[in-house]
DNA sequence: ATATGTGAACGGCTTCACAGCC
DNA sequence: GGCTGTGAAGCCGTTCACATAT
């Protein structure tokens, strides 16, 4: 199955079923159905079956998903089968708090570098990704075959330092400015914009 | 225009719109076209104008929008008109960075407080939010009448703490932990998962 | 001439209904 | 009987084409 016929949001409840799958496994479960695995990913069940089929056939009829293969195939399919390389630019309040998220690490990401305008900013000393000047970048994800970057630079220097990203090779950018970056086509980016999610919140309550 | 035949996404749009509105206006430009304004904000012209349909007509036919204008109706149609304050759970590593950011307040928001089970644990000196035990939560959303909320606490106990905030009378919350809420149907809650954005980018990177 | 506003067509994702298998 | 796998139907949001206004 080519991948661009795979909906896009698929792809991120494949990775919410895969959580799940882990819970259950630490729990010793397993044997999983669709409708139960579905419920605890907060999707219906049909829905995770139409899922799991872009993939492949890995359930038993009648008996449902075993839990330890599901998350194997699952692991393949989201190409989580070995660590992942991610460097940081800008290392503020954000930058700060991203470096020393443990949840990335679980997921088999690490974050190999900083770069930032101040790199000798006075940080929290537990820190202990490197931290280098920005002017470093490229050369790094050069070096270094980093493919994925997260960008936490004020808005307006956003745009710049993802060129820079660009031109080192990044392929896919999680962007934290609330900015619409241009990139070529075949870079990927993925927004997480805080203020936007605070204000689309604030119109639904009345 | 009823509020739930209008797409969720174009909410989120109509924020970024806002956003390009206020940059417009700094710039003095004061008349923009739709197919001006939709290249600043990332989208095709027409969908631009099927948004802002949603909520009337706002444009000079042969001529645009007047910015200063649209401007006003959009602040008017996000519910924006007034500060909106905001409560916090969970002040560990990214708690802390959110209570400093400085982007909520930009856009019309405040963080009135913070509410942690170790409310005394060391933390940045210069954030001026108190922080409170989070026993003393259910209160203060009820003495201050507070409607939003941000849960940053770990994914274990992410269920109790929305439970409490439920209960006290939240009535929107965005969620930092790798968690599927439940709440009851009338409260609204917008994920922001930061593993789930590096995994869904590694899907896209060959 | 130029740009908005909008019904209709389109496309993609979700849900349904049921066939297939244990 | 129970549960998965899947073509078909339904739904929702986006895009198109053009009528309308200045």
């Amino acid at each position: 199955m080519a991948k661009d016929e795979i909906p896009r949001r698929a792809i991120y409840r494949v990775s919410i079923y895969q959580r799940c799958l882990q819970r259950l496994k630490e729990n010793e479960v397993d044997t999983v159905s669709s409708q139960a695995l579905a419920k605890a990913a907060g999707v219906k069940p049909t829905q995770l079956r139409k899922d799991l089929a872009y993939f492949g056939q890995f359930g038993t009829r009648g008996l449902g998903y075993d839990v330890a293969n599901l998350s194997e195939v699952l692991t393949e399919v989201l190409g989580r089968t070995r660590f992942q390389p991610v460097i940081i630019a800008g290392i503020g309040n954000l930058g700060s708090a991203l470096l020393r998220y443990g949840g990335f690490q679980r997921e088999g990401f690490e974050i190999v570098a900083g770069f930032d305008v101040e790199p000798n900013r006075v940080r929290d000393p537990d820190i202990k990704t490197p931290v280098y000047h920005e002017d470093k970048m490229v050369a790094f994800i050069r070096k270094h075959q980093v493919k994925m970057a997260i960008l936490s630079v004020p808005a307006s220097c956003a745009q710049g330092v993802a060129n820079d990203m660009v031109t080192g090779g990044i392929q896919a950018i999680l962007n934290f400015s609330p900015t619409v970056l241009e990139v070529p086509e075949k870079v990927i980016v993925n927004g997480v914009d805080l203020a936007l999610e605070l204000e689309n919140l604030s119109y639904f309550i009345r």
